[in-house]
DNA sequence: CTTGACCTTGGTCATTACTCCAAGGTTTAT
DNA sequence: ATAAACCTTGGAGTAATGACCAAGGTCAAG
């Protein structure tokens, strides 16, 4: 067990930001010790990263707590609503990733075209790549 | 030419969406008619389509806005500049990419392995799929 | 020539996701 | 035993991204 500040340091966080989790209900209540400090194990590591990666994916801290709502309490979910649930991210996802997609497609144009010389890149056509898809 | 109005349903925001992003510097100050009017041209819709697709993948308006500027000013650019600008986005955009499939896939497991019956989930001993991986 | 729909600026308000005190208690190292 | 480093709560502040409102000008239709 650690507290709150090795925590933060392990998932790169501050230790506000894992107080304003805890109070935004995204962490249930860490246990304390004696003296009222919060006290952590390797399963709370675990959650904190899992919201990390969340939140760098893209989701809304919102929605990082409906997915952690399916995992921490399974007893409140029939299988059928869990099953809904995760089915329409992954429709969510999946437009993510095509949008992600050609933007990358777009830029990997323009970078290819580009000539990548000192001169001006307005004779750089391919600007437009951008635009048209 | 259209007004702000119009503009903004084209692209399904609000005209003061369109306001801030010119108060911003997304968008360039609109010509305006006698009156004071804003004037809009297809090119400002694609413009606002483009900002909008790229919040949407989760780009924040400073970067939509990184963006913009190649495509808009290109002589302030030399071509190895564009060359740079593109390849940091497309090694970003890479990343992302394969974090959002991470997560689609964990979802995939919990879903099939899921029987999606009326039971409690307690029993979809995959609710860790997400933890895992 | 009035009514309703649109536009203007300038300002305030809201939400999300933190971030930073202040005042005080605890732990640890020297 | 004292200084440095850590923790507590409560509350205020901040940046991003708009939404909303008031007071007033404009324009097209009936």
């Amino acid at each position: 067990m650690y507290r709150i500040g090795e925590l933060a340091n392990r998932c790169e966080v501050t230790a506000d930001t894992i107080r304003f989790y805890e109070k935004s209900g995204l962490l249930s209540p860490a246990t304390r010790n004696e003296s009222g400090y919060r006290l952590y194990s390797k399963k709370d590591e675990s959650k904190v990263q899992f919201i990390r990666r969340a939140k760098n994916t893209g989701f809304t801290l919102q929605e990082v707590s409906e997915l952690l709502s399916i995992r921490v309490e399974p007893e409140h979910h029939t299988c059928g609503e869990v099953k809904a649930i995760a089915d329409d991210k992954i429709l969510e996802l999946e437009q993510r990733i095509l949008e992600l997609k050609r933007f990358q497609m777009s830029l990997q144009i323009l970078s290819e075209k580009c000539c990548g010389g000192e001169e001006s890149a307005a004779g750089c056509s391919i600007l437009d790549a951008l635009e048209d898809h």
